[in-house]
DNA sequence: CTATATGCAAAGTTTTTGCAGCGAA
DNA sequence: TTCGCTGCAAAAACTTTGCATATAG
């Protein structure tokens, strides 16, 4: 999978489903890149921040809209009942700190589980998986 | 972890906390052994097919009381936004089907990860996982 | 022109809270 | 008689929808 987009990717991409880039879904995109999995509400605040006018409604759809054209994914472990987002790089590892909730990408050189999968599930079609991790992270671990 | 709980323990465990054992939650844990990873809802529809009287909030409290003393676990995977649970058998693998949405324990001889886990993440303590794998389950497969 | 996006507000879902009364220790 | 549990209803938290307008192609 992917690491990192094109702005002109993404725009094909909405192009190939007859949907358009826009400057409210550019700005969601750069806060994508920018923030550490944000939900849509910190979403929200920091596009109204800068577009006052730019509405709750608008981040959400933009939200699915980047999901369905497979440019952001949905992250909804960590005991957590909000959703979290991030830009799709194929990071199917997280960390998610129970002191502080922060949660980071877990950068695997080889997908730990991947190559058991076949094996473990003989009638299941295994398409895709999700690792979450859970513990305390250095900062909070220092702090304590 | 645990694979079956006694009656004995659980109310042992609620007196630990200055909590009781009472017929709701009684009955809430008999539903949780039978029913395949119920949300709050359909827990709550069932006890109150049978009791009436018996209200929502008296479901979440019970199944937080439950999470609290580790009787239960909660699980969020799946992209679904709604919770759902199940006695914490102490299984952290999750097999959700696409098609049907059902959600299956996957049992692992060994824990695929967990061998792995310390030399990953030098500075992060990790302290549980849970793998939640994604695909088509057998009866899905064969309707399409 | 046509179809997609947007803003606004309202409704929908899922879960939690406040409070008075009840019941077990 | 104290403290936890319950039911009820209302609120909160999060997300989606309906509709009229705006705007890109």
């Amino acid at each position: 999978m992917r690491e990192n987009w094109s702005v002109e990717e993404i725009v094909g991409r909405f192009k190939d489903r007859g949907m358009r880039m826009t400057p409210q879904r550019m700005e969601v995109l750069r806060l994508l890149t920018e923030m550490s999995h944000p939900t849509a509400e910190q979403l929200f605040e920091k596009v109204h921040a800068r577009f006052p006018f730019v509405s709750q409604a608008t981040i959400y759809n933009t939200l699915r809209a980047l999901k369905e054209i497979g440019v952001v994914a949905e992250l909804a472990g960590g005991g957590q009942r909000v959703l979290h987002y991030e830009m799709a790089s194929g990071e199917r590892c997280h960390f998610t700190c129970r002191s502080c909730g922060q949660i980071r990408d877990v950068e695997t050189d080889e997908p730990p589980i991947a190559k058991d999968l076949p094996k473990l599930h003989g009638s299941y079609r295994i398409e895709d998986y999700r690792l979450e991790l859970f513990g305390v992270c250095p900062e909070c671990a220092e702090g304590t």
